[in-house]
DNA sequence: TTTAGGG
DNA sequence: CCCTAAA
């Protein structure tokens, strides 16, 4: 980028424009629509609900009504502040006040983050096998259509031990199921987890993006005497049975196709897979990669083995975590006791010890609501009273729920409601929350019409296992504001069980990257997973043990993944501009993290490498990458935008950006819109890299001088400013 | 291809 | 950043 000095306007004290600027194009109308359709389109949304199998106490749950809690979000649950109340600019240019509104709330949207680690995973002829690696994880598909409400069971767990239940609603499993599902293309970014724990009635922003819908109630009190609350509840358990048990066994990748034709021949009996093309699982990045990184192995023993090794650490590590916890906490709530207790009968399993690692990965999605038990009554007629609520019967049923937008709004999908996740905290000063469920982001199957149910839920489940094996992290945002500060106390954050808490909200974000899937090991080890639990049942100040992750950018998947979450998380650094040096910074701080595995790559490559790129040309729609500007960049755009103006963007890029490829004049034009309205806004209000105030106020006052131009030219066009130093 | 705006 | 209607 070119560095130049700062042009002197000729003018001094120029009045921002009250008028907003020349009438919007018709194409708003337009827009609208076609993002209707979009919703409609949205693939598969799977919710999953993912509790500890331990923690299920099936019996004990009282069934949960069927709820169509109407309340769920029809609001954003972040509240928008009224950030540019003050600014004289503001009624300047609607326009962009409006996109930038959405800027901020971004991470709502955009906060799903690629959890998606492409896995490719055939399920071999045996069953058992499979039945092995994944008995901890239980998922069901619901299709109203397809699926029989009946569950799977694997043989070897038992009911109540499964921990998550995967839904798929209705509208869309249809389509899911017919075929379809790769059309989607608007619909797009799962990855990231996010969960926000509302007040009240406030419900979240439509984001066609997010799919992950984690309900969290910050309970204020009382909730605690309940050891009926089932905490992670098994409503949502369904097992997974394997009904047809060895029948199909289904390839299934993430991020990749699997092929089938192994699969046909493993079943053979089955003349309903014949003439299928594939069964396909594919876990969708934002950025380019994801295809890339379909799951090496393709083997299930591979697969398998890995998840192993994986497992036995997270169980250790799980295991101290939880006595941890229940020795601390002891007065404790629901959610300690259960844990406590949880962990004591089951934690010597091994099976069932498997289960709960994956349960604890899994923990905070999405936290919807804060309430106090007294006020409830607005929102989930069942959530209201805490302890009960679980139906392990009616779990399918009110699991199922699409994501999209358009449909989660409508109250009748809080369907997951019924799962809960409680993490309450024992009440004295102490901050009790929920965590309803939370719903996996996007995962797309794609299985072939005549395959059979059991067949898909294999997949699905195979995608769920997947995510939750990378690894996820937990992030948590305040009014629309990422917490970065782990040390702080809750109190200290402003999130105090008798503050309102107006938008608290967890995400979980994906640890691996593209070459996770076979770092189970490694991810497992992770701590942020592993303590997700314990932060959420009561360690506020476990701070110290999350260290801040370096964020790895410049690079696909793992891009992707903060990509999706960038907007809410925001990375604490930039990136830096060039690949060259965004790859260094990763290795340097991600080293251990990302210890990629090649030897994986080539596998999985190995076993899908042809598919893949289809799909992946069908499916991404989006394939950039998050590239936060560098202050120097901001000054040679604002320095760029000085001279040229704001409506030669070609020129502003050429000007300054001209060696930046990466940078494109779009880029920079939405840069800069970003930069009037961070501009605008307050100080605090501002995020990511704090760009100097001085540059900042170089931005208004370009913008309304280029602004105002633009308007006198509409009205003059025979006029032409001598102020333009242009060229 | 660029612009301009909405998402 | 993405996606696109318009120009």
């Amino acid at each position: 980028m070119v560095a130049q000095n700062r042009i002197n306007y000729g003018f001094n004290g120029y009045q921002v424009p009250k008028k907003p600027r020349a009438a919007r194009s018709p194409r708003k109308r337009d827009t609208l629509q076609r993002s209707v359709e979009n919703d409609r389109m949205c693939a598969i949304d799977l919710l999953a609900t993912v509790a500890a199998g331990t923690l299920l106490q099936e019996k004990q749950n009282p069934i949960i009504p069927s709820d169509g809690s109407p309340k769920k979000d029809q609001h954003g649950f972040v509240k928008e502040e009224d950030e540019d109340a003050n600014t004289p600019f503001k009624a300047e240019l609607p326009n962009e006040a409006s996109c930038d509104k959405r800027l901020q709330h971004g991470f709502v949207k955009e906060a799903c983050a690629d959890a998606n680690k492409p896995l490719k995973a055939e399920l071999s002829d045996d069953g058992s096998s499979e039945k092995k690696c994944f008995s901890t994880l239980s998922s069901q598909v619901y299709d109203p259509n397809f699926c029989s409400k009946e569950n799977l069971h694997h043989p070897e767990i038992d009911g109540q031990s499964c921990i998550a239940s995967i839904v798929t609603s209705s509208s869309c499993s249809e389509r899911f199921v017919t075929d379809n599902m790769v059309d989607r293309k608007s619909h797009s970014e799962m990855k990231n987890i996010t969960s926000k724990v509302e007040l009240g009635s406030s419900g979240y922003p439509d984001c066609n993006d997010c799919n992950l819908d984690v309900h969290v109630s910050i309970v204020k009190d009382e909730v605690q005497n309940s050891e009926k609350v089932p905490i992670g509840t098994s409503v949502g358990m369904c097992c997974f049975e394997d009904p047809v048990d060895e029948k199909p066994q289904v390839p299934v990748n993430l991020g990749g196709n699997a092929k089938l034709s192994g699969y046909e021949d493993s079943t053979p009996h089955n003349s309903l897979f014949k003439g299928c093309d594939n069964v396909t699982v594919v876990g969708r990045d934002d950025d380019e990669n994801f295809s890339g990184c379909s799951h090496p192995s393709s083997k299930t023993k591979t697969f398998r083995s890995k998840t192993c090794i994986g497992d036995q650490r997270i169980r250790k590590r799980l295991a101290s975590k939880y006595r941890k916890v229940a020795r601390e906490s002891k007065h404790d709530t629901l959610s300690n006791n259960v844990v406590d207790r949880n962990f004591n009968t089951v934690y010597s399993n091994r099976k069932n010890s498997y289960k709960r690692q994956l349960s604890q990965m899994n923990i905070p999605f999405k936290k919807r609501k804060i309430f106090d038990c007294s006020s409830t009554s607005n929102s989930n007629g069942y959530i209201r009273n805490d302890n009960t609520y679980y139906s392990t019967k009616n779990d399918m049923n009110q699991g199922v729920s699409c994501s999209s937008a358009r449909i989660r709004k409508d109250p009748g999908m809080s369907s997951l409601e019924g799962y809960h996740r409680s993490a309450l905290r024992s009440r004295d000063s102490h901050v009790k929350l929920r965590i309803k469920s939370f719903r996996v982001p996007e995962l797309f199957i794609e299985i072939p019409e005549t395959a059979t149910v059991a067949s898909l839920k294999i997949a699905v489940m195979e995608a769920v296992t997947t995510l939750l094996r990378g690894g996820l992290r937990v992030g948590m945002i305040l009014n629309g504001k990422k917490l970065r500060d782990d040390s702080k106390t809750l109190l200290q954050t402003g999130i105090s069980h008798d503050n309102a808490l107006d938008a608290l909200g967890f995400t979980l974000e994906p640890n691996s990257s593209q070459s996770l899937p076979l770092t189970c090991a490694k991810d497992s080890l992770h701590v942020p997973s592993a303590d997700m639990p314990l932060s959420l049942i009561g360690q506020p100040s476990s701070p110290a043990v999350v260290r801040p992750i370096q964020r790895i950018q410049g690079f696909c998947d793992t891009e992707h993944q903060v990509t999706s979450l960038s907007n809410i998380v925001e990375s604490e650094h930039d990136s830096a501009p060039s690949p060259i040096s965004t790859i260094g910074e990763k290795r340097l701080t991600d080293s251990k993290e990302l210890v990629t595995i090649p030897e994986m790559d080539t596998e999985g490559l190995a076993v899908l490498p042809v598919e893949q790129k289809p799909k992946r040309t069908e499916m991404s729609q989006r394939r950039r990458i998050r590239r936060p500007f560098s202050v120097a960049e901001v000054e040679a755009l604002v320095e760029a935008v000085e001279r040229l103006g704001t409506g030669r963007w070609r020129d502003v890029k050429l000007r300054a950006f001209d060696d930046a490829k990466h940078r494109t004049y779009v880029d920079l034009k939405d840069k800069w819109k970003t930069l009037v309205h961070t501009a605008r806004i307050s100080p605090q209000q501002r995020r990511g890299e704090p760009v100097p105030q001085e540059l900042l106020d170089r931005v208004l006052t370009a913008h309304a001088y280029w602004s105002q131009q633009q308007q006198t030219k509409q009205h003059q066009l025979k006029h032409h400013p001598e102020t333009c130093l242009l060229l």
